[in-house]
DNA sequence: CGCCGAGTTGAACTGAATCAAGAAACGTGG
DNA sequence: CCACGTTTCTTGATTCAGTTCAACTCGGCG
């Protein structure tokens, strides 16, 4: 769904408000295997992704892990970078050829100051990125392998079809080779 | 710290905003091992640690783990309850005695919407809980019970000395056994 | 003194990682 | 449309970190 028409479903903004949103983002489509982001990056950017699939990547003794996936109607961010003035170890890489729209963070905090529901939906959007990381430690902590599986069948069925195996489990905190044998067992 | 001095630390609010907030908290010094909210529990309550040490926990398969500890100067809320109107799985227990502050949410709610200051800090402090959710995801999922505990060691030393093993170790995803062997090598 | 909770230690077991090949699927250029 | 290389996925053998179960130690406290 399109940035604006998506907003209206989750607030009612006044429409000074959604006229700024709509000028301050930019939209552009890139192919599948773009990266947004690289890893060590500082970028005070946020995204939306209106079309398509991406990830959350960093790097960790060598090896690739997701930390993350964004499907369509997501925003994201790199938190380190815009609220600790610090490098982001993250990367944002496109899973899928995808449309996505982006903005200056500090353009639209400027407009978070000025409208109250605005603010609150970017509270609702926090607490809702919190809310999963919460389960999914909850997850990882305590499940075997095929729980986790399972889970994310539960959840996120859609992403087992997009995303390559590689990238669900290291997701998942489990290997690629585990994870296809739990598979062909269920 | 008590509330407000803790408050003016971090944002800079108008008078008339401290003076309902100091009004809306209550505060009270409960002993150690009091459970200020049980597991299942449905309620809509903001809670200051301003003496103390407390921990998040839950129930899984008979097995109480350790979520998350909160010491001197936290804030936490079920989230579950006030943002999804659900029950919320995790209760809420002391391990020291503890002074806590507490008010109702949805009166804290419309100060926030009367202060763009208190708004803002809100969403700092859910940006602080992500991001340490955010490291915690890391280090629980690829790091060996060794290297999980030496992060620990790092990053809150001093609960290791105030909590007991086992909620340490649950909090880490290990079992106290291991935990204590780890300890013992180093 | 004897009980109780908290922590330690050890032996046996196991789920998942690692290492190592191979099979399938995919895309690109001829 | 096929051939080739690359990436993705599967399968099997071996190894190991961490769990489980169970017994034991230690320090407080009635």
């Amino acid at each position: 769904m399109q940035l604006l028409p998506y907003l209206k479903t989750r607030v009612d903004l006044p429409r000074h408000i959604e006229d700024k949103i709509d000028k301050v983002f930019k939209r552009e489509t890139f192919p599948k295997g773009h990266k947004l982001l690289g890893t060590h990056n500082y970028s005070r950017k946020v995204f939306f992704v209106e079309e398509g699939l991406m990830r959350l990547f960093y790097l960790k003794g060598g090896k690739d892990i997701t930390h993350l996936f964004w499907a369509e109607n997501s925003f994201t961010m790199p938190i380190e970078s815009i609220f600790y003035q610090e490098a982001s170890p993250y990367g944002l890489e496109l899973l899928e050829e995808s449309t996505i729209c982006y903005a200056s963070y500090d353009d639209v905090e400027t407009y978070v100051e000025q409208s109250s529901e605005l603010e609150k939906f970017i509270r609702l959007l926090l607490i809702e990125v919190l809310k999963r990381f919460s389960d999914r430690l909850n997850s990882l902590q305590f499940q075997s392998a095929k729980e986790k599986y399972q889970s994310m069948i539960d959840q996120y069925p859609d992403i087992l079809l997009r995303a390559p195996l590689g990238h669900v489990a290291s997701y998942l905190g489990i290997t690629q080779q585990t994870l296809s044998v739990i598979r062909s067992q269920m």
